[in-house]
DNA sequence: ATCATATTTTAGGCTATTCTAATTTTTTGT
DNA sequence: ACAAAAAATTAGAATAGCCTAAAATATGAT
């Protein structure tokens, strides 16, 4: 067992492994961006990472980063500390939907394997964290994801929101006011590919909501099978 | 408002705070001792805190360190959020008395304002801690104490518990495990000067319980009205 | 008052993390 | 294929903490 990592340590590799979910390998200039470094920074941190004694990330020159199995493991500690605080600060403490986010990023580097034990207990040992995000299991196996970007969504097709970037309380505040959060069910009514708007409509509602990319690429739903009739 | 303190920080001034309630100024190496760091470390570090732009503390070389009011309200910041995270840590998520010191000591320099409220309203707004500690109000004020140390109490003196240093589990398990915990009251049967002993029998108990001289320094006690007779 | 012992401070270094500026490598457009 | 643009890396430096070893200062015992 790895010995104790630092906050920015832990914070580049969960970094990292969200990152590297959608695309593959990443490079130091996006992980840059994400975390607020300049690109040096990055490198540096990178090769000292790939360098340790069971190496945490594997990386060579110029052609990106992947995290090693040792590294991943690492990711879904800090991740599963994470959404089981922001679900413990919610239900326990009443802290709202977009106000968790902060303190659970400071919390997460914090926290003993016993709190996190307690917090889960308490909870109920989830497996949803409170933006419908999976929670890693104790043991950090993650389960496999069939979820799609509500942007990729089509006409006609029927949904049911997974789940929604947590990191930004301005938008997570517009979408709880617009219904869409975990476990919503929802028809998609028109896609414009000009400028990739979606027009949804939310199940047992009248209204007609429409959303841009910037917002349908931070929503994750899952697909139920299509509308009956065109 | 002073920006932000770092975990150091907070911790030289938790310490300083407690190690000037008994003698007043106190000497960088009392200091090293309790912080387990070496003196050259805390005259760095209380060099660079007495030179702020609103200083920290009070120091001039070879004299021995104080809290200036700064250092003072910054220390009780710590030290309220310190005591609350251990009764929110035994109420909450039950953890015992010996466990809760050294999570709190983690924890107590990354929650947020917020956090310490919530926290404080979950648990009632209380005064004391769970080790008997009095807990700084949320605008930092300490209350004045009477207690005295169980050491200096002499036969036949009754007291109630108030508070057992909360740092050594080892400790507190063997109180905990002869009824020794804030609010017990009790009375003091004989004292031995020869090797500093105290038996003393808890209220309602038949047991006799001799403590030394390092137990009984580590205990404080409100005096009670002296026993009739003898 | 003086010398031995204690304590405290200085000096010089180490690590982790970040930065800026300069350089190198890769990609891309033609 | 090759120059221009983009991305990544190196080099050099800063900061916060900490350390060890050496020097300075206090204390206190006779």
């Amino acid at each position: 067992m790895t010995g104790h990592l630092t906050d920015a340590v832990e914070d580049y590799l969960k970094t990292i492994y969200k990152l590297s979910c959608s695309r593959g390998r990443v490079g130091t200039g996006l992980i840059a961006e994400t975390l607020g470094v300049t690109p040096a920074s990055v490198t540096d941190m990178v090769q000292r990472l790939s360098g340790e004694d069971p190496p945490l990330l594997d990386y060579a020159k110029h052609q990106g980063v992947a995290l090693t199995e040792g590294g991943r493991k690492a990711a879904l500690e800090t991740i599963r500390r994470h959404r089981l605080l922001e679900l413990f600060l919610h239900q326990v403490l009443g802290y709202s939907w977009d106000q968790v986010h902060v303190e659970a990023d400071r919390l997460e580097h914090v926290i003993s394997e016993e709190f996190e034990e307690r917090v889960a207990e308490v909870l109920g040992n989830p497996r949803r964290g409170l933006h419908g995000e999976p929670i890693p299991s104790p043991g950090l196996e993650m389960p496999d994801r069939e979820d799609r970007y509500l942007l990729e969504m089509r006409p006609n097709q029927r949904g049911i929101v997974q789940e929604v970037n947590d990191d930004d309380p301005g938008l997570l505040r517009f979408l709880e006011s617009q219904g869409i959060v975990p476990g919503a069910g929802f028809v998609v009514l028109d896609y414009s590919a000009y400028d990739d708007n979606l027009r949804l409509r939310l199940d047992g509602s009248e209204a007609e909501i429409v959303l841009g990319a910037s917002i349908t690429g931070q929503i994750l739903v899952e697909i139920a099978e299509p509308q009956a009739g065109a």
